[in-house]
DNA sequence: TTGTAGGCGTTATCAA
DNA sequence: TTGATAACGCCTACAA
């Protein structure tokens, strides 16, 4: 069923359907009304491939995001997601796997899709093919991790400030030996988190051990590394800042490998755990908020996608907060 | 940048361009070298909305999900878009909210997008116009839950099997009095979690107690709901089957709750927690396998969209297997 | 081996 | 108020 048959079978043109689809210039109330039964009568519906190519808009945005199963990104797209939907947009979803390689096949493949706006939480393996892209005039936003040479949107959460509140909430516990497990310092949250640490302890006026900053990577297996490394040490740290939920959960699992009661040890997590409602042990989170940032990123959008330029705006929308166990 | 205008710089026609792009038809060896260097010299990406146009193939394949943030779905999403991506195509996500009506709207929005295969986990409200769907030539895959009524191709894990496992093992352990904790029974997986599980019961020789069937719906807080109702019984159960993961989670917030320790109870889950590693609880889960899930869907999508036709099938291709504590 | 031209299903510009 | 028609960018008979 296409829009010709509709017109033959309701004798007017092909010029009239596609007025009463898109309410836009005058038909007669009788023929519009004529139309509307044969539509519902055929079921007939418009083909938004045609649609798109004939306006040059596709009507779809690209998300990508170097981990599909993340809940924390996916609460964020979802929210994006019911917003675009709204709007009319649909997103295309890749997964790149932490890997620069396959983001780079990735923004290949959407650019041939022709969408209208990129939403990545980028590797950083491919800056200048994003700028380009940015260039050519595709609407990008970058989500969570931020790149400060590439002059774009950018929403993002205030890591510095929730990592130095968490240093302070542990000096004042009267921690002195506090032990800090970072992430991959080429992830700006990351390098932000760590940053806003080492702020935190130099206000404190604690002088920062090497043996006590743990570079680990994001993942389960660097946490119980972490714990490895500082329970070899002669005095292990009494309290620990984990850069993300990944490692203190690895943190825990260390401490159970070495017979290390879990309480023993202070942990302040950068994201939740989910059960650590049902913990008793003295760990505290700064929980995110990825709804409110999918909220930022869907308004953002929706005003891109509309004609407003502006300048492009480094959006640190959300300081997380702690939550004491 | 259309094929046009590569013709006009490469001074050859649009079909000879088209042919080099799609290594279709015959091209001299010379032109196509010299097309390829003015393709790469202005970067040209073919239109792959116009090519869909033409070849009345969008190349996408709409996914309706009822939560985009929950792991288990989308560990199987995730797989799904790999082999996708290798093959061309696309995923378009839609998520419901477990809502009818939005299932509804977005699968008319995906009509109109022209999808060519449809990847769907139902809330079960709409199954006219899935088959409506199916009946009009796309692609029909139901994911997870099963709707015997609609004689469409399935995956989905086998319930039945796994709970009465669990059943068993419970039995295995010398309980008697074993608690259910139910799924909403219009979900098929719910209902086949309960069918096994009275199976096992029944082979057991355990009569069913009324009084230890709770009827929850799969949220955290009918999981709290089965514990206050148990524990005002004058004979609580020892153990208890829950039916999935967030009823699980409610069972020991519930307990909690209810100041009972949460190793007073034995429980078998079906999912896991992710964090039962770090439970010294008699907790036991049934693990479910959501990649092998995806790696059958991707496959049996791709088949279909290759033209294989044949008989739909209603694949239960994975027994997920108990973990004990 | 390459080029010409028509059409995929829409929308939008003119005329009528 | 409505209709005829030319695009949108690509593919593909059919010709040459």
């Amino acid at each position: 069923m296409t829009i010709k048959d509709i017109a033959r079978e309701a004798g007017v043109s092909t010029a009239t359907i596609s007025r009463v689809l898109n309410s836009s210039g005058y038909v007669s109330p009788e023929v519009k009304h004529h139309v509307q039964e044969v539509i519902r009568k055929f079921n007939y519906q418009p083909n938004a491939i045609a649609r798109s190519l004939k306006q040059e808009k596709s009507r779809s945005v690209g998300i990508v995001l170097p981990d599909m199963a993340n809940p924390y990104f996916m609460r964020i797209s979802r929210t994006i997601q019911h917003r675009c939907f709204q709007e009319g947009y649909h997103l295309l979803f890749m997964d790149t796997e932490e890997n620069p390689e396959k983001e780079s096949e990735a923004l290949q493949f959407l650019l041939e899709k022709r969408i209208e706006a990129l939403i990545l939480a980028s590797t950083g393996g491919n800056l200048e093919q994003i700028q380009s892209i940015s260039d050519s005039g595709t609407h990008v936003i970058l989500l969570d991790r931020r790149f400060p040479d590439l002059a774009l949107d950018t929403v993002s959460e205030d890591n510095r400030s929730a990592a130095k509140c968490a240093i302070a909430y542990l000096v004042d516990k009267h921690h002195e030996r506090i032990g800090l497990v970072n992430g991959p310092q080429t992830i700006s949250t990351a390098h932000e988190r760590r940053e806003g640490a080492l702020i935190g302890l130099e206000e404190a006026g604690i002088a920062i051990a090497p043996d006590l900053l743990y570079e680990g990577d994001y993942t389960r297996e660097s946490g119980i590394a972490a714990i490895r490394h500082f329970y070899q040490l002669e005095k292990p740290p009494t309290a620990v800042f984990s850069a993300n939920n990944e490692m203190t959960f690895g943190i825990y699992l260390g401490l159970q490998e070495l017979g290390v009661p879990l309480d023993a040890l202070e942990v302040v997590s950068f994201g939740d755990l989910e059960f650590s409602s049902l913990f008793t042990h003295r760990l505290s989170a700064i929980k995110q908020q990825p709804q409110a940032l999918g909220e930022a990123i869907g308004e953002l959008l929706i005003q891109r996608l509309n004609g407003g330029v502006g300048e492009a705006r480094d959006q640190q929308i959300v300081i997380p907060s702690l939550i004491p166990f």
